[in-house]
RNA sequence: GGAGAGGUUCCCGAGUGGCUAAAGGGGACGGGCUGUAAACCCGUUGGCGCAGCCUACGGAGGUUCGAAUCCUCCCCUCUCCA
């Protein structure tokens, strides 16, 4: 095992809070194997990399030798968090776990080692709790305490409801440290409340309070907002090459270098030097961000598949070509008439409706066969045209 | 249970009888500049073979030459009191 010091310098990468970081230097320093734990939400399976922040976090702690826990919150999904607003929850079936489940474990396997990852469920120990067990857990916190948090705090003081049963949500996730001995728990900044009711419980418990590595929420492509599938702002870790390597080179240079800190798994040192090199103009930051689309496209993907889709992104983008895979579209008028052109660009898909049709070509915003056209009446004869809307949405034309 | 506020186009939000396909902002899209960056500038942002027509301001009726705007009923959201 590398040195405690070493240790918590790659901990600490990218971490937004580190609870604390002496007492988990002291941890390290016995070198012994920590028991890291990390809890998922049953829904929601299909993860983008804003998710894998945390699984980034994972691997690391899993090649420094610890013993990385993933624990599924099925039990805990059925209270809902109540961070999630008011949205009442449908109860997932044991199926829809289950499912969800193997979704998690093919999903996450692309970034920890399946092998040394162990899935546990928090229904397992929960669902045999008896009432007198709850009693005794609810017993160790009081509602003053409850209340320090956030939401808890605000809804409160609005007089809005706050359901009891909302109260027993950090109870219980904090409840599974207990009952995994965590040494160490892994969470988003907005699950700092529940992480610390776990530290306090494990010493109602009569154990060693566990450690909290708080990571960031990333932000999505848009560089503001977190990353969300409602917001349209992510990169879902099963999007096509082409597509994530495109999305990646999108983002800004300044979200570049958080991406590189949170999910490169280049050293730190590199890193360092990275930013320096960027900084004094010795790299371009577009070559810094190929070589991220790279990592992580080929992380998803393989290499190979990553390589073909910077080639992609370079022909397209750079060259101004058109691509390799190109969606095809027969079509033809009746008779051999000449096919209108905003009915062209609705039909292939580049158009929801011929009046959007018509305004980009008026924009200049279509090329047939790499020439601008202008003219929203224009006619095509039956034939073979590539048309592009924009720069990157590409239709080939066949006739029927 | 009682009192009040409100539901407008993708979102926020103006609009209180005709000049309203509906201000302004955000987002999105197209163009310019570039590195598909960012920032910035310009433009577009209901549908339809489009100088015209059709559909739209929670839903259903009604008043009127004319309604997002006035009336009636219904549905939904929120706030305050109990």
């Amino acid at each position: 095992m590398l040195d405690a010091r070493r240790q918590l310098e790659i901990i600490e990468r990218g971490a937004a809070e580190v609870i604390t970081p002496e007492e988990l230097s002291k941890k390290l320093e016995r070198g012994k194997p920590l028991r890291v734990k990390a809890g998922f939400d049953p829904t929601a399976p299909d993860i983008h990399i804003g998710h894998t922040v945390l699984l980034e976090k994972m691997r690391q702690l899993q090649e420094l030798g610890h013993e990385v826990i993933f624990l599924i919150g099925d039990f805990t999904g059925m209270i809902g968090d109540p961070s999630g607003k008011s949205e009442t929850r449908r109860p997932l079936t044991r199926e829809d776990v289950a499912q969800n489940a193997a979704t998690y474990r093919r999903q996450i396997s692309k970034v920890l080692d399946p092998h040394k990852t162990r899935v546990e469920f928090n229904s397992s120990w929960t669902a045999e709790m008896k009432a007198e067990d709850f009693v005794r857990l609810a017993s160790c916190y009081t509602v003053a305490r409850m209340l320090e948090r956030e939401d808890f705090r605000q809804r409160f003081s609005h007089q809005n409801p706050i359901g009891i049963h909302e109260f027993l949500y950090p109870l219980i996730q904090g409840h599974d440290s207990v009952r995994l001995k965590a040494d160490l728990e892994l969470g988003g900044t907005d699950q700092k409340f529940n992480l610390i009711v776990g530290r306090e419980l494990q010493k109602s418990y009569g154990q060693e309070p566990q450690s909290i590595v708080l990571m960031p929420l990333l932000e999505g492509t848009d560089a503001v907002k977190k990353m969300s599938k409602s917001l349209g702002n992510y990169i879902g870790i099963t999007e096509p090459a082409p597509e994530m390597f495109g999305k990646l080179m999108s983002i800004t240079d300044g979200l570049m270098l958080r991406y590189y800190e949170l999910l490169s798994h280049i050293p730190n040192e590199e890193l360092q030097k990275l930013k320096e090199g960027i900084k004094g103009g010795t790299i371009h930051p577009m070559e810094a961000k190929k070589a991220l689309a790279l990592e992580i496209t080929g992380r998803y993907h393989g290499q190979q598949a990553a390589e073909l889709a910077k080639q992609e992104f370079e022909r397209v983008f750079s060259k101004k070509e058109i691509p390799v895979e190109i969606t095809v579209v027969k079509m033809g008028g009746k008779d051999g008439r000449p096919l209108w052109l905003p009915a062209v660009l609705k039909i292939s898909g580049l158009a929801p409706s011929t009046g959007e049709a018509r305004r980009l070509i008026a924009q200049g915003g279509v090329k047939i066969d790499g020439e601008r056209v202008s003219d929203p009446e224009k006619e095509l004869p039956a034939g073979t045209y590539i048309i592009s809307v924009g720069k990157r949405r590409f239709v080939k034309i066949e006739p029927l």
